[in-house]
DNA sequence: TGTACATCAGTGAACGCGCGTTCACTGATGTAC
DNA sequence: TGTACATCAGTGAACGCGCGTTCACTGATGTAC
C-alpha cells in the first residue's frame, strides 16, 4: 500500500499490461467521478493508470476518443442504475407494471444523477448522438442502454393502451425533459444545496406527476 | 474595417480606455456566444477588447470573477428575452393573464436557449447561487432577473387562486425542470439536430402541458 | 526443443501552445497651490 | 493660468504549468523453421 501512489491500478507484473484500454477507460471514469469532464485529460488518465502518456495512443486516436469511451462507460453505469431500480418492480398486471417500469426509469435516472453528479455530467457532456445513446459500450447488464430502457418502457405503455401511438413522441420528450431538467437543477443548478431526502421526495413526486400526465392517469383517478 | 483584427471594439482614442470593465464583459460574452464557457479565457477576452492581459486585473480579481460577470450578462440577456415574450401578452382578465405570463416565461426561456445555445450554457454553467440568480447585474430592462420573473409569475398564479400556496414549491420545481430539461435536450442533447420549427412546436406544447398540470387546468376543461 | 527474427506495446525526452498570474514600468489624468 | 506631483490605468516581458502530441527507442512476446 503506497499512499503516495497516484494510481488505483494494481502494479503490473510484466512490461506488457494485458488490458490497458479497459484500464485507461476505468481510470478516466474515476477521474470523471471525482472532477468532472475537465479532469479527464489524457495525461492525468495515463498517470492514474500507471503508464506513460504516449501509451494511450496504442488504444485511442487521441484525447477525444478517450473521453468518448469514458462517456460511454458513464452511460453504462447509468443504465445499470436504471436496471436495478426496475428490478424492484413487483407489479404483474400489465398496465400497472408498464407504469411502474417507466416510473423506475425516471427514478433511476435521477438517483444516478444525485449519487454521481460528475459522472452524470460526463455522460451527457459529450455531444451525444443517437448512435452513442444506443452504443453497446453504453449498455448495462441486460444489454440495453439507458435510452433503450426508456424507449422500451414507453413502448410498453403504448402496448397496454395507456399512451396513444400518436402521442408517444411528445410523451417521450415530456418525460425526458422533466427528469433531465430536475437532475440538472439538483446537481449543478439552484437546488444543489437542497438536502438529499428532500430532493428524493421531490423527484418521486415529479416522476409520478409526469407519468400521470403522459398517460392521462390523473383524469382517470 | 480591418478584417484581420481580432477585436470587435472601436480603436481607443486615448491611452486610457474609459470603461474597460464593461468592454471586457461584453468581449467575454461575445466569446461565450461563439464558443461557450471554455472560450472565455482571460487572455482571449483582453485580446478581443484590444488590451493587454494584465489590464484585466485592474477590474477583476482574476479569471473566475471575469467569468462570473460574463455569466451574469448572459442571464440578463435571457431576462430581456423573457420580458419581450411577456410584453406580447394581451390577456387582461386576471386568471387568464396570470396563466399567459407564466407561459411566456417558459417560452422565452426556451427561445433564448435555442437562439443562443452557447450563452445559455454559460448562463447556467457558472455554479449559480440564489444570490446570483437575483443579482442586479443579471436583471433585464425592467430590473427583474429571469428567476425573479419566474417567481413573480408563479406568485401571480397563487394570487388568482390557480395554484394553492402549499403546492407552489412543487409547481416551481416542476415548471423549471420541464423547461430547463427541454432546453438542454434541444441544445446539447439528442434533440439538437431536430429542425427549429419542430422544436418550437414541441416547446409550446410542453409549456402548455406543464402550466396546465401545475394549475390543474386540465381537470377544469 | 532451440534459435532467429518480426511484431507488438510500452518508455522517456522533447516540442510548441495557451493559459493565469506577477512584476517593474510608463504614459495619462486630475488635483493642490 | 501654470506648474509640481500623486494617483490611476494601462504596457510588455517573463514565470511556471499542464496540456496533447511526436519521435526514436527498447524490452517483451509470439512465430517459423
Amino acid at each position: 500500500m503506497d499512499a503516495a501512489s497516484p494510481s488505483s491500478e494494481p502494479p503490473r507484473s510484466s512490461y506488457h499490461h494485458g488490458d490497458l484500454r479497459a484500464s485507461l477507460v476505468r481510470a478516466g471514469y474515476a477521474l470523471a467521478r471525482a472532477g468532472g469532464a475537465r479532469a479527464v485529460t489524457l495525461r492525468a488518465t495515463t498517470r492514474r493508470a500507471g503508464v506513460s502518456a504516449p501509451a494511450a495512443y496504442r488504444h485511442f486516436a487521441g484525447h477525444d476518443e478517450l473521453l468518448r469511451a469514458v462517456s460511454l462507460l458513464a452511460l453504462a453505469d447509468m443504465a445499470r442504475r436504471i436496471e436495478a431500480t426496475q428490478a424492484e418492480v413487483t407489479a404483474s398486471a400489465p398496465a400497472e407494471r408498464a407504469l411502474a417500469l417507466l416510473d423506475a426509469v425516471g427514478r433511476g435516472y435521477v438517483a444516478f444523477a444525485l449519487d454521481e453528479p460528475r459522472a452524470f455530467d460526463v455522460a451527457l457532456f459529450a455531444q451525444l448522438t443517437m448512435a452513442d445513446a444506443l452504443h453497446p459500450d453504453a449498455a448495462g447488464d441486460t444489454g440495453r442502454t439507458a435510452y433503450g430502457l426508456f424507449q422500451e418502457a414507453l413502448t410498453g405503455l403504448v402496448g397496454v393502451g395507456l399512451v396513444a401511438p400518436a402521442a408517444a413522441e411528445l410523451a417521450s420528450v415530456h418525460c425526458w425533459s422533466v427528469v433531465h431538467g430536475f437532475a440538472a437543477l439538483a446537481t449543478t443548478g439552484p437546488l444543489r444545496l437542497t438536502p438529499r431526502p428532500e430532493l428524493d421526495a421531490l423527484a418521486a413526486a415529479l416522476v409520478r406527476e409526469v407519468v400521470d400526465a403522459v398517460t392521462g392517469a390523473r383524469a382517470r383517478r
